[in-house]
DNA sequence: TATTGGCACTCATAAGCATTGAGTGCTAAC
DNA sequence: GTTAGCACTCAATGCTTATGAGTGCCAATA
C-alpha cells in the first residue's frame, strides 16, 4: 500500500507534467507545491513512485513522467471530474438547440465537444442493431424511379433511389407501403429480413411485382445501414499537439480516420465509473493509439443507450475537464434528442 | 522569351524534386537527364531561369527548388496529364458502383480520390443555389408529429422531424402534400419562398391551420439547406507531408477543416484548361493555404456542373497525376449520378 | 555565339568536444 | 522520518572544425 503523501507529489506530477509539458523534478515540485517538506523528501516519495511504475524517468537524470498506470491512478484515485462552467454550458445548450436533423445534431456535437476540449471529438451515430423500425415510405418520382426510405426509432433516415423495370401505379406503390409498414412498424431491424417475406407472399398482381423489385432494394437498406458510421471533429487539434507523440502524428491520424478501427475501439470499451470510459496509452488495443488516450460516455434515447461520445487525445492530456465535458455533452445530448423525436 | 533548353531544365527540375524532395543541382541534373550538354550549361540556363524567377536558391550555394510561378508554367505549359491505370479506373468504376445514396457515394468518392492521390480529397455537396424541388414529402409518424421531407434534383434530401399543435388527420396532410408539390415541383429553391405562400393561401380549414405549422419548417429547411457542405478525407495524408511545410501544419489543418474557408476558396475558382482548376501556393487567397495547391474539377448532373471535387496538398506535389486523378474522378462521379437518379 | 573546364567561394550539415545545469541517489546527521 | 550535503549523470547548448554539394565567373574552345 502506497501511502499519502507520495500520492499526493504523484497527482502534482501529472498536474505539472501537464501544464508544462516537461519531466517535473523534486526541486520545481517543492516550489509549485506546498508539500511542507523538503526536495530529499519529495526525491524518496518519488523512489517509492518509480518502484511502483507510477512514474519514470526518460533519463537517468531528468524529472519524471507519469507512466499510463500513473494516469490510471490518478484518475481513478485522485482526479476530480471538473465541471463546466455556466459559460460553456450554455454554449453546448445554445449549439445543440440549433440543430434541425440527427445529421446536423450529431456534426454539431462534434465540432463543439473539439472545441470545449481542444481534441479530437467522436460521435457515433445510433446503433442500428438496437433500433426498430419507425416508418417505411415509398416515393414515386416519376414513372420509372421510386425512392425508398428507411426511418429508424433513433431518428436515421437513410434513403435510396432505385429505377423499376416496365412502369407503375402510384397507387400500386401506396399498397405496398402500407403492406411493408404493417408488418414492420415497431419492430427491431434484425427481424426485418423475415417478416418482409412473408409479408410480400401476401402481395398479388402488379404489387407483388413491386415488392420483388423494392424488397431487395429494403433489405440492402438495412445491411448498409448496419454498417455503423462514425463522426470526427477537430483533427488538427491533434497535430497541434504534435511533439506528444514520438515520431509522427500520421500514424495516429490515420487511425483515427480509419473507422473500421475506431469501431473496434469502441465496442471494447466498457462506462466504467463516472458513467465514463476511459481508455489510457497501452490499455488501447489499437497499436497506433498507444500514446492516446480515449474518453467515452454513451448518449441515450429512450432510455437506452444508443451510441457513444468522446474525445482522443494525447496521453498527457487534461483528463478531469475533458472526462467532465464529454459526460456533459453525452447527457445535453440524450436531452437533445428526446426533445427532437 | 524563354528558350528551349531552360524550358526542359525546369521541367527536370520540378520531376527531380517532387521525387527527391531535395533542392536539385546542376551536377544531379545532367546525370540523370540525357540534356547532351554540361553542368556549366545547364548553369547558365538555371540563372536565366532564376533570372525569371521560376526556381529559387534556398540558400546561396544550394540546388533550386521550383517556385510558385514555375509549377504554374510547368503546368501550363510544360506537364502531361497522366492518364489513370486501368486498374485505377476499375477502381473508381468499383467503388463507386457501391454507394446507394448522394451521402454514401460523396463520401466514398472522397475517400477514393484521396487514396488515388496520397493528398487530402475534397467533395462539395450539390450546391442547392442551383437546384430545384423534385418532391415534398410529408409523413405522417404519429398523431402529433409530422417528418418533412425536401428532395431536389441533385439528389440531396433534407429532412425535419417536428410536432404540430393538437392532432390532425392523414387525409389533411395528404392535401397539403398535394398542394405543395403541385405549386412547387420542378420549381427553383430561391422561388420556393414566395411561390409557397401564393400556394398555402388557396388551403382552407384545418388544412390551412397544418400548412401554418408546416410551412415555416420547409422554409427553414430550404434555407438550411442552402448552406453548403463539404466532405473531407485523408486529412492523414497531409500529416505525412509535414516536412512540405514551414513550421506546423496544424495551421494548414485547420483552415482546412473551417468548411467556411473552403467554400470561400472553391467560389473564387474556376476552371480552366483540362476542365480543371488550380491554385498553387501563393495564388490561394487564404494565408493558412498559401504553401499548398488546391485542385479541383466540376462534376454534372442533367448536364449542368453542381459541385466541386478536388484535392489539397503541399506545392510540391504531382501536378500531372494528381489532375488526371481528380479530372478522372469528377466524371466518373458525373456519370455515377446520371445513372443513379 | 554557345559551350565548356577550371577554380575559388559559399554555406548547410555533421562531427567532435567542452560547458552548463537540472536533477538524481546516497549517506550521514538531525 | 526528514534533511542537508555532495558526487555523479546526462540532455542540451555552444563552439570550432571538417566536409562536400553546389554555385558564379572567367578564360579557352568549337
Amino acid at each position: 500500500m502506497i501511502p499519502d503523501r507520495p500520492l499526493e507529489v504523484l497527482k502534482a506530477i501529472v498536474h505539472d507534467y501537464i501544464a508544462s509539458k516537461e519531466p517535473v523534478g523534486s526541486k520545481s515540485l517543492v516550489e509549485r507545491h506546498s508539500f511542507g517538506v523538503s526536495a530529499a523528501t519529495i526525491r524518496n516519495d518519488m523512489a517509492i513512485l518509480e518502484e511502483e511504475e507510477l512514474i519514470v524517468a526518460p533519463h537517468t537524470s531528468s524529472g519524471r513522467v507519469p507512466t499510463d498506470k500513473g494516469y490510471r491512478m490518478f484518475v481513478d484515485r485522485l482526479g476530480e471530474v471538473k465541471p463546466l462552467s455556466p459559460a460553456e454550458k450554455s454554449a453546448i445548450e445554445d449549439f445543440l438547440s440549433k440543430s434541425s436533423d440527427l445529421d446536423e445534431t450529431l456534426s454539431h456535437t462534434a465540432r463543439l465537444l473539439s472545441q470545449l476540449t481542444n481534441q479530437v471529438a467522436l460521435v457515433q451515430y445510433p446503433s442500428l442493431g438496437k433500433a426498430s423500425v419507425r416508418h417505411i415510405e415509398l416515393i414515386r418520382i416519376d414513372e420509372k424511379r421510386i425512392l425508398l426510405m428507411l426511418i429508424t426509432n433513433s431518428g436515421r433516415i437513410q434513403q435510396h433511389v432505385f429505377e423499376v423495370p416496365g412502369s407503375y401505379e402510384s397507387g400500386d406503390l401506396e399498397n405496398l407501403r402500407n403492406l411493408l409498414n404493417e408488418s414492420l412498424e415497431g419492430r427491431p431491424l434484425g427481424e426485418v429480413a423475415s417478416l418482409v417475406k412473408t409479408a410480400s407472399s401476401k402481395a398479388v398482381g402488379k404489387v407483388k411485382q413491386l415488392a420483388e423489385r423494392v424488397v431487395p432494394e429494403l433489405l440492402r437498406l438495412v445491411d448498409a445501414n448496419s454498417q455503423e458510421k462514425i463522426v470526427l471533429a477537430g483533427t488538427s487539434n491533434l497535430a497541434r499537439r504534435e511533439d506528444d507523440f514520438p515520431g509522427s502524428i500520421s500514424p495516429v491520424l490515420e487511425a483515427i480516420e480509419e473507422q473500421v478501427v475506431l469501431l473496434k475501439l469502441i465496442s471494447e470499451m466498457q462506462a466504467d465509473q463516472h458513467g465514463v470510459s476511459l481508455r489510457i496509452g497501452r490499455e488501447n488495443t489499437v497499436d497506433a493509439l498507444s500514446s492516446t488516450s480515449v474518453v467515452l460516455s454513451g448518449y441515450e434515447n429512450q432510455g437506452s443507450e444508443i451510441a457513444k461520445v468522446g474525445v482522443i487525445g494525447p496521453t498527457r492530456m487534461d483528463y478531469s475537464s475533458n472526462i467532465g465535458a464529454v459526460r456533459a455533452v453525452a447527457r445535453y445530448l440524450t436531452k437533445s434528442l428526446g426533445g427532437q423525436q
